[in-house]
DNA sequence: CCGTATCCTCTACGATACTG
DNA sequence: CAGTATCGTAGAGGATACGG
């Protein structure tokens, strides 16, 4: 991610910075509505790596858009869910994840002739 | 950006592959509303050298959502615009422009934070 | 003016092994 | 279960020079 480059013009490249990424948005998704424990979300976000699981979680935290909850408990149990702050992000994504939905074919088919066209 | 997997869940995948990246929103906010020719993008997104900017140009129009005219005057003379596709696109990626804006200032601190944490 | 062609850097992401 | 610690890699992005 361009971590440094000032955030310009439309507010986009800010937005971006927060969910832009090859695993944050599923992890997003996965939040959305209800609370995951760390190994829930691993199974379901399908290929992760622990080591990118834990570090994009982090830095949504950090980001105030996913909070986590340490239960204190043996074995351990922790509890990571999204903000007030991450569902307003989620509200704002919606369009653009429909957009997606609504064109997936369309997309992967362009995608698909730039691969075979080497 | 990730080519090859399959983009699944919701819709977000196939929309950040085609909006992700460093330049691709700051272009596309450049064509919204108004065609405009290579050299005066290139003013506008400030920073970005032509190797880049014209390679997001030929994925977003490889992607459908950027035209390319060709005049074939001399001085040559080329305009992009976005397609209709493309303005579908711009709409719905409106509202997460309008959360970034909103939300700039917090985003970017927590970064400070972070860079200033080494 | 509108690009191509190279070469290079940097970092996001991945694989694997280990710990409280 | 929920992480850390290392090491390695591919490709996104950058710098510079040249071409129609």
């Amino acid at each position: 991610m361009a971590r440094r480059r000032p955030l310009t013009g439309c507010g986009l490249e800010a937005a971006l910075a927060v969910v832009g990424g090859k695993w944050k948005p599923i992890v997003l998704w996965n939040l959305a509505g209800t609370p995951r424990r760390f190994g829930e979300l691993r199974r379901l976000v399908e290929g992760i790596s622990e080591k990118m699981l834990i570090q994009q979680l982090r830095e949504m935290e950090a980001d105030g858009i996913v909070s986590r909850t340490d239960f204190r408990e043996i074995p351990p149990r922790v509890e990571y869910a999204l903000t007030e702050f991450g569902v307003s992000l989620a509200e704002a994504l919606r369009p653009l994840c429909e957009w997606g939905t609504a064109h997936v074919a369309r997309i992967e088919a362009r995608r698909a002739e730039v691969v075979s066209a080497r």
